[in-house]
DNA sequence: GCCAACGTTGGC
DNA sequence: GCCAACGTTGGC
């Protein structure tokens, strides 16, 4: 069965255009224990994502990936030359994973943040609670038809 | 640039 | 195991 999430990314350093670019990508630089979780434990090959732009000038979800690859070994955490090296993180059992995406296509427009905290139907997503920062979060087949339709 | 919200760290 | 201090995220 297909699941749904939300993955934020801020453009400037790596957005939709930038996917649609190099096709798939791996997804690194995951540093929260739950969202590794939920990749880990329950983000599957086939998966479908919304792609959305953080701290930006057009807040919002700008597109659609699919999940090419499930979980494995990040390897950015080991590389002390990373932005995204954890010096606590072991080679033999690594702490951080990442999973692959693959572009499948832009939204017509960028439905902003603003417009889907205007819709009841999405209050419980865990993207628009307040203070949110989970850069993965899920998202119900019912909210992922909704936002769809907003298109 | 500000600041609220949250996760992580580390002393006890 | 508690909790204060700190660092980071991310909207505005």
């Amino acid at each position: 069965m297909t699941q749904y999430w939300v993955m934020k990314t801020e453009p400037d350093e790596f957005g939709i255009d930038d996917l649609r670019r190099v096709e798939v990508e791996s997804w690194d630089g995951v540093r929260n224990y739950q969202a590794r979780n939920m990749m880990r434990d329950e983000m599957h090959k086939g998966d479908l994502a919304f792609l959305y732009h953080s701290a930006c000038r057009e807040i919002g979800i700008a597109g659609i990936m699919t999940i090419a690859r499930e979980a494995y070994a990040d390897p950015t955490a080991l590389d002390p030359a990373s932005d995204h090296f954890d010096p606590k993180s072991d080679p033999d059992n690594p702490r951080w994973l990442m999973v692959d995406v693959r572009y499948k296509r832009r939204l017509k427009r960028v439905i902003g943040l603003a417009e889907l905290k205007r819709h009841p139907q999405l209050k419980d997503m865990p993207l628009l609670r307040k203070g949110n920062r989970l850069s993965v979060s899920p998202v119900t087949r019912e909210q992922w038809d909704f936002i769809l339709s907003l298109e």
